[in-house]
DNA sequence: ACCACTATTCAGTGTTACTATGTACCAGTA
DNA sequence: TACTGGTACATAGTAACACTGAATAGTGGT
């Protein structure tokens, strides 16, 4: 990957996978995968179950594990009352970032 | 500083501050101060002058010494083409970033 | 002599994403 | 049985970056 992208997410993948957690629940591989398809083709497994555990640490996320028909359980994550709380957050600064940045862009001609 | 915005500005600090010298060039102790006027009252000056410093190993900008009516000689950092050619592959590289992050916004409602 | 403002530098710290590897479970196949 | 491939999670080590806190240095005003 990139490594202006690499510096770019960080503080921001953590927004983008409990904005997707907070669609729907969801395990590790699947967002990995979902990151994937959706233009995120080099995110590395291993970032996003580290992201995830530091998540669940922080008590952002609750998990459940559920069996799997083929493969080890799944660690369903889902958004709890403090993760929202927390991607509320994270969407404020992101705006008030964005708006800085659009700034910028436009006057930088 | 919000912990989220320190997480955030990885990557896109240093965009900001080429941006800045993309429309005349600036020494350090100015950048900051034009920093805090813009939005951003908690960006360290000490931050600030080690990412100078890391440009211009890169290669990404041209220094010259100017002599100050106030206090010790001033660096006064100008973008060079290669600086140039960085920030674009930057704005590429946000636009991407905050295309998808628009995405999700608007998704997760 | 002291203080405030200007201006730069640097060592040490915490956080993050990446690399690379390992573990484990299951289905299909030779 | 052995092998392969897809599913699913974990982790040690590394690089990069912004922050903290302090130090240094020049100038002007009181």
């Amino acid at each position: 990957m990139g490594k202006q992208m690499t510096e770019m997410l960080k503080g921001t993948l953590e927004g983008i996978v409990l904005a997707i957690l907070s669609v729907r629940p969801a395990y590790g591989y699947e967002i990995t995968a979902r990151l994937r398809e959706q233009g995120f083709p080099d995110i590395a497994e291993g970032t996003i179950y580290a992201l995830l555990i530091r998540t669940e640490q922080r008590g952002l996320v609750d998990v459940e594990k559920t069996p799997s028909e083929k493969g080890p359980p799944r660690k369903v994550y889902s958004l709890n009352a403090q993760g929202q709380e927390y991607l509320e957050e994270f969407w404020r600064t992101w705006s008030f970032l964005a708006e800085r940045l659009e700034q910028l862009h436009e006057g930088g001609r």
